[in-house]
DNA sequence: GTGAAAGCGCTAACAA
DNA sequence: TTGTTAGCGCTTTCAC
């Protein structure tokens, strides 16, 4: 840091105590060990006057232990991780954690050096979102029982604890409620293609198209971003067989249809109905209003910081993983064409 | 963390050097003391049979740093400062950096508390958006020459660089637009009223005002989010003298605004001219577009990147703040009232 | 080219 | 109620 030379025997030497002693009073361990108040007060005070700060470091080293967890995202400019994780940071925070915040770039091979050096962090636990397809380089850390809790993306190889939304139903019913409409022609954006929660929707957007007996499916796109929306949306509009209707499986990407539709003049409702994942705010006040499955950002962030604490305090504890109900908010994007 | 008890003594004995040696090579100095390069291929081999990982306290313990820096953010749910957040965390990632990210939540408690602990964590610099109105609690830290970058918001007797958007020409700009349309009545929504950034366009707003000779001025608010917003909307609309246009300083504002007109059965143009700060993606995509001021956030994060990278570096560098042009990016929220 | 030894700041047996 | 002592894992001076 800088001139930062105030330690535990600085305060002993000026309170004529011995290093223990002051150490007990400082971490607030010295009621345990019936150190005198008057003494504690004292000791206290000193430190005070001093300005002591702890070295987090030199406790780290000997406790094991940070009181510190880490936090692994795949981006933090996609709206719902950043949530998640402003939601997680905050929780701990209050609960005298450090929250070490690491940024992956949605990267396979980012994450798994950001992993191989975790350990080295002595982090007391650990809330990821993968970016990844496998899990080798997560086993490591699984074998020597560092608690984690999986977000959104999940192994089912794995007996870690996750919470993410039901994405298979999420599909299943926006699939569903587009049919009911009498859309025969349901086009699907994906996203990453390799993460579970995208693989459940398309199995749930399968599903669906199979239950509703139609015959046209078509699954295209490769990451949740704006552009790939764009880009994905340019393809399907140029196809020969067009859709009546497209499901975009993130309001990332719901922007890059949008902007591909604006382009060529195309309204949403009247040329094509569109309905999206995420829920976003904004939906509310768009040209056309986009009926959109929402995911219960913040509970499933809470849910997961409550895994964790649990964990935490109890290593051996049992822990169920959960996928909370998705929600259908309705709007006005889907054209009705039974007529 | 479990049972990683692979030191850099497990590697020493095995391999029969002494852990001085072992040292060396695993952290790369090796070649200063000129170990033989077969010396080290040995023992570079037998730590990664072992898996053996760096203890990253006992380093700091060390060598008083941490390869870390400290991202201390007002409230990563705004996205504005989520993808500042996503950006800094990228590049350090890429330069073998830690960040330590913090989300004070707007709260100039936490930020104190977190700004008074962050001394113990050896931290080797901090970019720091500040969520307080004054700057006692970082006086010592600069006293300490921790080398420190704000980024947003900033305290003018701090000599402490920062790096942020001119908010005043933007206000400015956006007043003078207005005006230029026939709009006499302009109020403005504004955000956290304590912060520097909100000042400024405050300021820029009034002198706007005033440079076309108004006799209008309305400015409300109390934090960036869409809920104040909404509230602060719907007070401009029970008021008496309703302005014919209205100024909101972000896009979380935005929202809200929207949501009250939506309620009233209001339409931006029409009823009310509209005019934001931010310049968000999906502002194309409203039922009526919206002009805004942007602000070169990816800009504004890198150069903060590079100049705590620079300061890193040379502790005794002279840096230079950096305002940056705000754009005005017109769309079609604004009646032309001349007639 | 390699090693012995000291010590970063803190905590925790063990003693008294 | 308080203190002595050892040591967490690493780096670094000094020595050879």
């Amino acid at each position: 840091m800088g001139f930062e030379n105030v330690t535990i025997k600085t305060v002993a030497e000026r309170t004529g105590f011995s290093t223990t002693t002051v150490s007990r009073v400082l971490n607030g361990t010295y009621r345990k060990y019936r150190v005198s108040e008057i003494t504690a007060a004292g000791i206290i005070a000193e430190a005070k006057k001093l300005g002591y700060i702890p070295n987090q470091a030199a406790v780290n080293l000997r406790k094991r232990t940070n009181n510190t967890i880490g936090l692994v995202v795949p981006s933090l400019s996609n709206p719902f991780f950043s949530t998640i994780a402003s939601v997680i940071s905050k929780a701990f925070y209050l609960r005298n954690y450090s929250v070490y915040m690491v940024d992956c770039d949605e990267n396979e091979e980012n994450e798994r050096q950001i992993l191989s050096s975790v350990s080295g962090q002595n982090l007391d636990g650990l809330i990821v979102i993968p970016s990844s397809t496998d899990h080798k380089h997560l086993d490591r850390l699984v074998a020597a029982r560092l608690p984690i809790i999986f977000i959104d993306r999940y192994f089912e190889g794995l007996p870690i604890p996750y919470v993410s939304t039901n994405n298979y139903i999420g599909a299943l019913t926006a699939v569903r409620l587009l049919a009911s409409r009498g859309h025969e022609k349901i086009a699907c954006i994906q996203g990453n293609p390799l993460v579970i929660s995208n693989k459940e929707r398309v199995r749930g957007y399968f599903d669906g198209i199979s239950m509703e007996g139609l015959n046209y499916s078509y699954v295209s796109g490769s990451e949740f971003t704006q552009q790939a929306g764009y880009e994905e949306m340019n393809r399907i509009l140029d196809a020969n067989e067009k859709p009546t209707a497209i499901f975009a499986f993130s309001d990332t990407l719901t922007l890059g249809v949008l902007q591909a539709l604006n382009e060529r003049g195309l309204k949403v409702y009247d040329d094509i109905s569109l309905l999206s994942f995420d829920n976003s705010r904004y939906l509310d006040f768009l040209e056309t209003p986009i009926t959109s499955i929402a995911q219960p950002v913040k509970q499933i962030a809470e849910r997961a910081v409550t895994l964790l604490l649990e964990r935490l305090d109890n290593p051996h504890i049992d822990q169920e993983s959960i996928l909370f109900a998705p929600k259908l908010i309705e709007r006005k994007s889907i054209k009705n064409l039974n007529k």
